[in-house]
DNA sequence: CCTAATTAGTTCCGACATAAAACTATTAGG
DNA sequence: CCTAATAGTTTTATGTCGGAACTAATTAGG
């Protein structure tokens, strides 16, 4: 038995798109919506009223510009009107939290994992699921974001990390849960997070570079994700960055996994000094201008200015988000990114704007919710158009 | 005085995207029409009928298969209906084609420029324009391809090649010739070749690279091509692709410009043998195996398949067209190429197919008719949205 | 304070595009 | 020849849209 999303708003087309503009954009006036979607001001008055009849949307206010004629009253959504669910499965343990429809985080909590089969696995989510949806109104969909190569259907094609391939992991946790669930690839939600609610908010192209255990990439282009069938086995990892580098354990020279990865930071600096430290200390010592630590830091650095700057030769987005928990490098060996971004690029194009986000896990959860959003709000699984 | 662009269809807009469904993809069944634009077959024969009426559209025979039912009935346009004209601008001469509204070249003549003054230029232009309009239908409009960025409203903001800045070339060949007339970077308009005619016909996204003079670069994602502020500056000429190949003129070892263009590979092979030769010369060298040719323009190759597996790696597209006049370089090296689309690539991705070219410049003037014919069917210029 | 100008939003109504339903047309296959 | 299947047309009902005329609420300026 499928378990089917609930949708969001009655209509066809239009009132829904109107939902979504002001969803994503913020309080929005009458006459604002119907400039961007290139309406009539009377059809928004048409479409605006049954949705606030709904309960969807509410009037939130005048806009106080000094501007002469009637003051426009905002139209806005009601975040706290639905609850989703997002996790972020890893190794050992799995994440959770519960947003409004907005994706902001309103619970955090985990469970560790003890076994990494499918049963296992989908006790600790359904346990994970049931523990978030006490003392909050109903859930409306869960989300959760897995590494690796995902199928339609909530199918998991395969995730090294688990050891899994071909898991009907949504069937699974739909009837442990009886809440409608969405599988994606963990990047492509976090992607969509920044799409709908972060930096590439109102972007037409943007890209998002994630550093961690290993190196994440998404990329929106046209107000839309790019994907296609290999997304999730990791399209840049071994890109060459550093003729002069070191070796990954698949045999590149100076190739991303080799030089970006927290784990090859973290081994070089302590290979350099001696000693055994960690990816945090390694990143203190760089900051505090141990030599060594510095140097490998700052090749690092310029090793990810190159790769921003090969997407941005060859994407032209807008700005790039970097994230995931090694993104702390970037602050640390800013200046060697500058110049690894520049080294690159055509002097005459104009700079790229970057956006640091923090690095939390949670980050992660948050995009994994906005999925389950999208589900609900466009009234279809993003993996089936 | 501005020259208008005739319109193509009366209509609003589904009758628009009916005759251009059916101008793109060849001859259509209305049935067939109706499924691709998700419209009823009652929508299909009402909006058919107006366009057969005016003679843009005909039936063209019935679908011969062996399935039961009433054959359908294949909706063409006619291609001859109307003539276009497309140029390509270089730094000694004019090449220009007239084609039909598939872009099917009818005719090719070029003028020599004695002088790069816009004026001087701007006279050769005209006088090809005459010329080529004499014996064939009207002229719908004109494309030209300029190598440079180019602006909104046919304004060329620069064009070193030229020595231009600043020159509303548009506006002065509409004054000189009567003819509406777009003016477009050379490379968007070889795309769009490839995106409405070509081999990326029917694809959501791919990629263009051209090799010559200089390394173009191309992209269409989502059906629509990608561009930026800086487009037309070069985005990737000064990509490095060999640490240990030679040094540019801008002093970048092993960038795309020292080591895949004509004149890098013709310089090499030549300092290497001792006497001057040619591109063709140095090719055909190393494809009869004369080692040092055979090493340079290997080294060449894997180049260029960095270069493709960085497209490949970051755009995701699902093929890859190589044009330009020294595209020889990609079957002369063929190996190579596909050794450097490894090397960089995760074994576990589907391989990219590749288009090639012949080279000639014909189908740079080909791509600059694709804009007019844009312009014309779509109701606006590409460059005003 | 009063009026004109301006912008936001509503109501009413006609224009038009759409699809559903019932129809005709043309084939394959028994 | 009859039936099923598919293509395409005609008729008609529905619903969405925007234009026009309206009300509402504000600022600017005398």
């Amino acid at each position: 038995m499928r378990i089917t999303t609930p949708r969001w708003t009655p209509g066809n087309g239009a009132d829904r798109a109107v939902a979504l503009e002001v969803l994503i954009h913020g309080p929005l006036s009458r006459s604002e919506v119907a400039r961007r979607l290139d309406l009539s001001s009377a059809s928004l008055t048409r479409l605006a009223n049954p949705l606030l009849e709904s309960g969807l949307l509410v009037e939130a206010g005048e806009q106080a510009d000094g501007r002469v004629g009637r003051p426009q009253q905002l139209l806005d959504i009601v975040p706290e009107s639905r609850r989703f669910i997002g996790m972020k499965l890893m190794a050992d343990e799995v994440l959770g939290v519960t947003t409004d429809l907005r994706a902001n985080v309103k619970a955090t909590e985990t469970r560790r994992l003890t076994a990494t089969d499918p049963e296992a696995v989908v006790a600790a989510i359904a346990e994970l699921a049931k523990s978030l949806a006490r003392g909050t109104p109903d859930i409306t969909a869960i989300g959760i974001g897995v590494g690796g190569l995902i199928e339609a259907h909530g199918v998991v094609r395969s995730a090294p990390f688990l050891k899994w391939s071909d898991v009907s992991l949504g069937q699974m946790v739909e009837a442990a849960t009886g809440i409608p669930t969405i599988i994606e690839n963990d990047l492509v939600a976090f992607t969509e997070y920044e799409h709908w609610f972060g930096a590439g908010r109102g972007l037409d192209r943007f890209a998002v570079v994630t550093l961690g255990a290993g190196i994440g990439y998404g990329l929106v282009i046209h107000d839309e994700i790019v994907r296609n069938d290999d997304y999730g086995i990791g399209l840049i990892g071994h890109w060459p960055l550093d003729p002069f580098g070191p070796v990954c354990s698949e045999g590149h020279r100076g190739c991303a996994k080799a030089i970006l990865t927290d784990s090859a930071i973290t081994q070089s600096v302590s290979q350099a000094l001696g000693k055994p430290l960690t990816y945090k200390t390694a990143l203190n010592l760089a900051a505090s201008g141990e030599p060594a630590a510095r140097r490998i830091v700052d090749d690092a650095g310029r090793g990810l200015g190159r790769l921003l700057a090969a997407i941005a030769n060859l994407t032209m987005p807008q700005t790039v988000v970097l994230g995931g928990e090694g993104v702390r490098l970037a602050a640390v060996a800013s200046e060697a990114v500058d110049a690894g971004l520049r080294a690159d690029r055509d002097p005459r194009t104009a700079a790229l704007p970057l956006t640091i986000r923090s690095g939390e896990n949670i980050e992660w959860c948050r995009g994994a919710a906005v999925v389950a959003i999208q589900t609900f709000v466009l009234g279809h699984r993003s993996d089936e158009p």
